[in-house]
DNA sequence: ATGCATGCAAATCCTTTGCAATTGC
DNA sequence: GCAATTGCAAAGGATTTGCATGCAT
């Protein structure tokens, strides 16, 4: 996704035009994996010194309440969010030793739908994880 | 499970029986759902009135190393834990709007196994959660 | 110009830790 | 009796809130 398009994104979205809006879009268009707020904080400090973390916590949720980003909850440490234009659905495996994530792009949808028709509940959304070692993690 | 049942499981993994112990044992065996350490604490209050909460925090870290108890990260408010012994590996429908968790025990084995295949990863385990609105919360 | 966004400090919530007192085996 | 467990208070870490200042439209 290019500078413009995040423009434009925000834009779409009645989201106020600021500095730190956009790089907290391109760093987590970058990223290409679910960052923590304090990954994002950091990120953006590189080219933002005066960045703040207090604002990249508001602006995640506010991009999150959006729909322009999705939120999960690999771990209770924090908080992991995604942005959701241009990638399709996915799944993530985990890295229980160093945290590496790791997409999975195959579909479940004969599984979901099965779950779907069992449930007594309205189904709206779902997470899967997958959790193991990454490679460099089983030779350690 | 009986209390018999808790009183041996605890000895069998070497872990000293406490009063302590044995109530969150209980509590967790009779929620049949994954409880917060805090409602385990509040749960084991009514009957232990002395009951602490720094306890609870580690038997449920203590039972989790030794296998008795599931924990998972549905929201990072808290973790949630459930007991294991009796209980068929199973889902999560989480209700969005009152936190209510329905099992589904469908079984996701074929789409297991092609994540399993396509990915680097040695996968161990894995959380599939189900997101969504119950019945009650539907009519609201 | 006006209201929304930000930065900073303080407050809050959950969880962990240190240590002395207590308890199970 | 001795080591493990507990309770309490304090520390820690992530997140939120209040409020004055700054900025986008």
């Amino acid at each position: 996704m290019t500078q413009k398009n995040i423009t434009q994104l925000l834009k779409e979205n009645n989201i106020k035009l600021t500095n730190g809006r956009k790089k907290i879009m391109t760093v987590l268009e970058e990223a290409k994996k679910p960052l923590s707020p304090s990954e994002v904080f950091s990120k953006i400090r590189l080219s933002l010194p005066k960045a703040n973390l207090t604002t990249v916590y508001r602006n995640l949720e506010l991009l999150r309440l959006k729909g322009l980003v999705k939120r999960f909850s690999f771990n209770k440490e924090s908080y992991y969010y995604e942005l959701v234009p241009d990638r399709p659905h996915h799944h993530h495996i985990i890295c229980r030793r160093c945290g590496k994530v790791e997409d999975s792009k195959i579909l479940a949808k004969e599984f979901i739908e099965r779950v779907v028709r069992a449930s007594k509940f309205k189904i709206e959304d779902h997470n899967f994880d997958f959790f193991g070692l990454c490679r460099p993690c089983q030779a350690k």
